[in-house]
DNA sequence: GTGGTCACG
DNA sequence: ACGTACGTGACCACT
């Protein structure tokens, strides 16, 4: 049967455009990003070998469907600013790629579709639709599937009758039904005020289609017959202009989509104008592959264009299912240095001559296949030999599962996750294969892991993040590793006795709540708790969310005095807060080790800092009293101690030091309280006469200067006018006014620039400065002073957290590193070893030189050198609780 | 899945 | 004229 690929061009541009939101220009410096993702999407559908090729677009200016409802799409975006040009020059290429373009006045691109289908099915063409919009699965028939592209543009489903079903529960008729009676707020479609999903559905069911809905309705009782009735002329409305037109109009029949890959090669010359440069090498592959008739083969890559860079190419392909057919590829990987290693459902392994091997693991009733401890306990001298390097998409997940069956990796030389990440800490890749659709790569498995080394690695030497990248983040993998698997000790009992305290009391403020409301209610429920407070007690309503009142703590605080309830609410919430989050969800995650091992994250933050999950262990309770209990629960292992040490004021001490400010730097070289040092400029008084109010007052400013301050933000903060808020401000910048020069040279910087940028050399992009939006550019100013500041502290811990684990492994410690908390540092050691591993700690936090490092490590180390002294409090217990 | 809230730095 | 402090993750309610 012949193959139609019929795609909805503007709604894969779109999705192209937002997945990619890198800022890819051509040398014109029109924007690509959008045109890359689209012929990275392309190359897949040509890999499908289709006989027909349609791309279809909207056109502007109204459709017939809609005439009778004109707000249907009226809630969609504005097209971008640098997409709108992207759209032609995608028309023009894809004319020059000889696939046809297909526009159609006042008629959507889906009409195209659907009637392009319907006359490819009349000729016994099977159509493949290629789309982002649901809409299209009532399209569904045995000779019509719809791909629909998920997150951006990097997976995709193919659905057919049996996947719809399977997924939606749904004929594919039934989706115009259900859209009618549901609605769908994406596309203004009205449907039925009141009837969500469920009900829809559970309607359609009983009666088979629309029709036999609201010709029922009778026999429905209550609200919703009153529903159906009243709906019956909004869901018939919504069922036209839900229903995609199959007999559009249009003036091309199947055979006019002809598709010949021979001759891509024409829209070559266009792709590399537009800086399309590895894709182009693709698509004459491709093109070639037409040319000869080739069979292209799912395992032999065609070679890519020369650029630049020979990429990676597989020269021979070795599978391997048997235990026979492991022992002899150790010996041949063995004599490798280098290799690309990459584990989804089978494991490859790449090696630089151009050897690929796939380990099969699954296995089928005919091929037994192999464990994958088999598996990894057969390639153990190979992970564990650290001089083959070894280039890994995600070097401490495989790390982790390698560690499931007791074996080690050694000899990591490139981790790409790590890497994306330093290239773009906004939106890093979640998987490989988006990382080759973002980097143009048309390889997968190991030899794609192998061809990124190679793009990545240049591409870090050319935005100078390579130092970082090889002195800091690639070795702090491992580090992180042995963190996770390290884990910390948790008194299972303490912590049940804590939340055992708690429960009586909780019960009683629920009591005392429903009796000071009158009746009972779900106190955890902003909306309910809203009703209760506002509506039925009379209290003031402060502020509003989108969704009603707020009653956050602000708001209660501002109350208390009104009615004995509120304070009531205060403490309920404080109380199942700390129970269900920090001691029921923590009880959870302990281990049959006793211990939590959190999983700690490099490439999550857009500043540098790590990230802590499952469980976070990084907001554990400490400001309050009750809270900071819950810190006897975490304690040293057997016959050990916690060693902590914070660094203070790690981020004005950097403020200082970037910003060159004198008042500042004196403060810090002067040794005395920084916030009580400010309140002494900001008021105008001298150090003695500095009161409480005042000092705690500085202390906001303080913050707020290194969160890129707003008169508006610091006046909430402290609950005073803005007026206030703004002369504080200013005195501030007029004794400070290194800082002021500072922050004012940020936001230039990062306009001129369009990235932020740490004493490491990390960096953060900006998009957000270019914004016409008000609130946009501002957050964008913001983000390029705090930035620095935020990420050159996160820069040292990290150097800081490298030296003391290097030291710790050299010096033969038992000690280990459990956890970073962004200024802090916690070792558990045997207690014999606790003075050793304390000045270990202190020192290498303060960047005094430590014995036998990297060189560099120290090259790092110089770039992080303070013109101000790092201070580093160190605290020793048995306890979280005690280390302070 | 999203929004509100709140724990931490 | 616009309307917020910077960076995270988890729980609960609700749709």
């Amino acid at each position: 049967m012949k193959k139609l690929i019929a795609i909805d061009g503007n709604s894969l541009i779109f999705r192209a455009y937002y997945a990619i939101q890198t800022a890819m220009t051509s040398r014109d410096g029109t924007p690509t990003n959008a045109l890359h993702g689209f012929t990275a999407m392309l190359i897949k559908l040509i890999e499908q070998k289709p006989d027909y090729m349609l791309v279809a677009f909207d056109m502007h200016g109204g459709t017939f469907r809609h005439d009778t409802y004109p707000e249907y799409k009226a809630g969609r975006k504005e097209t971008p600013e640098d997409l709108r040009p992207q759209i032609p020059a995608l028309k023009e290429l894809l004319e020059k790629l000889g696939i046809k373009v297909c526009e159609c006045f006042r008629y959507e691109a889906d009409d195209i579709l659907g009637t392009i289908s319907k006359k490819a099915s009349e000729q016994g063409v099977f159509t493949l639709i290629v789309t982002g919009d649901r809409d299209a699965l009532q399209l569904i028939s045995p000779d019509t599937h719809v791909m629909l592209t998920k997150k951006g543009i990097t997976e995709t489903v193919e659905y057919d009758e049996a996947g719809l079903m399977e997924a939606y529960g749904l004929t594919p008729r039934h989706m115009i039904d259900l859209k009618a009676l549901m609605g769908d707020s994406s596309d203004n479609i009205p449907g039925i005020k009141g009837i969500g999903e469920k009900t829809a559905k559970g309607l359609l069911d009983k009666y088979g289609d629309l029709e036999g809905v609201l010709a029922n309705a009778g026999n429905e009782k209550g609200a919703l017959q009153k529903k159906l009735l009243e709906g019956v002329d909004s869901a018939r409305m919504s069922y036209k202009i839900g229903t995609i037109d199959r007999d559009a109009p249009i003036d091309i029949g199947v055979e006019d989509c002809v598709f010949d890959p021979a001759k891509l090669e024409n829209g070559i010359p266009l792709m590399l104008r537009l800086g399309l440069k590895s894709n182009s090498a693709r698509i004459k592959a491709l093109a070639d592959a037409g040319k000869s008739g080739m069979e292209k083969h799912s395992h032999k890559e065609p070679e890519p264009e020369k650029t630049e860079r020979a990429g990676v190419s597989v020269a021979v392909t070795h599978e391997i299912g048997t235990e026979e057919g492991l022992k002899k590829l150790l010996p041949i990987i063995m004599k490798e240095k280098l290799i690309a290693v990459h584990a989804d459902e089978s494991l490859s392994i790449f090696t630089e001559p151009g050897e690929l091997f796939i380990i099969k693991t699954g296995g089928t009733l005919l091929e037994p296949g192999l464990d994958p401890e088999d598996i990894y306990r057969a390639l153990a001298p190979v992970f564990g030999n650290a001089d083959i390097k070894k280039v890994l998409f995600d070097g401490k997940s495989f790390m982790t599962e390698l560690a499931r069956y007791g074996v080690g990796l050694e000899g990591l030389a490139f981790d790409l996750t790590v890497a994306d990440y330093l290239l773009n800490a906004i939106n890093p890749a979640k998987d490989l294969v988006s990382l080759c659709e973002t980097a143009g790569v048309a390889l997968s498995g190991a030899p794609a892991v192998m061809e990124l080394y190679g793009l990545l690695g240049g591409q870090l030497k050319e935005k100078g993040a390579d130092t970082l990248y090889y002195g800091v983040e690639l070795p702090l993998v491992k580090v992180l590793f042995d963190m996770e698997q390290a884990g910390f000790a948790i008194d299972a009992e303490e912590l049940k006795r804590i939340g055992d305290g708690m429960t009586g009391r909780i019960a009683e403020l629920e009591k005392e709540a429903y009796e000071l409301a009158g009746r009972q209610f779900n106190i955890l429920s902003p909306k309910q708790l809203g009703t209760v407070l506002f509506d039925e007690l009379g209290l003031p309503p402060q502020k509003k969310t989108k969704t009603g009142y707020s009653t956050d703590s602000d708001v209660l605080e501002s109350l208390a005095g009104m009615n004995p309830i509120v304070n009531t609410v205060i403490e309920y919430r404080f109380l199942t807060k700390l129970k269900s989050t920090f001691i029921d969800a923590m009880l959870r995650k302990i281990t049959p080790d006793g211990r939590i091992h959190t999983t700690l994250n490099q490439n999550v933050t857009a500043t540098g800092r790590i990230s802590s999950a499952e469980p976070n262990l990084q907001n554990i309770p400490v400001r309050t009293e009750q809270g900071r209990r819950i810190r006897k629960a975490f304690i040293a292992s057997p016959g050990c101690v916690l060693v902590g040490a914070d660094y203070s004021q790690i981020e004005l001490r950097v403020l200082a030091h970037m910003s060159g400010d004198e008042t500042l730097t004196a403060a810090f070289r002067s040794g005395g309280d920084i916030h009580a040092q400010t309140a002494a400029e900001v008021f105008g008084v001298p150090r003695e006469e500095v009161t409480k109010e005042m000092r705690s007052a500085a202390k906001a400013v303080n913050f707020g200067i290194v969160y890129g301050i707003s008169e508006f933000g610091l006046a909430n903060q402290l609950g005073i006018p803005r007026w206030k808020a703004g002369e504080y401000i200013k005195k501030y910048l007029a004794r400070c006014t290194g800082v002021r020069d500072y922050m004012k040279e940020a936001v230039a910087k990062g306009k001129e620039n369009g990235y932020a940028v740490t004493l490491a050399g990390r960096r953060r992009d900006l998009p957000e400065l270019k914004s016409g939006n008000f609130n946009t550019r501002s957050f964008g100013e913001r983000v390029a002073m705090n930035m620095p500041v935020q990420g050159s502290a996160a820069d040292i811990i990290k150097l800081a957290m490298l030296r003391v684990h290097d030291a710790l492994q050299r010096g033969g410690f038992k000690a280990k590193l459990v956890l970073q908390i962004h200024d802090e540092l916690i070792i558990d050691c045997p207690v014999e070893e606790k003075d050793a591993a304390a000045k270990l700690l202190r020192d290498s936090m303060l960047g005094v030189p430590v014995e036998g490092e990297a060189p560099e490590t120290t090259k790092i180390g110089e770039m992080l050198k303070l013109t101000v002294p790092l201070v580093a409090d160190v605290a020793e217990g048995h306890s979280w609780f005690d280390t302070k």
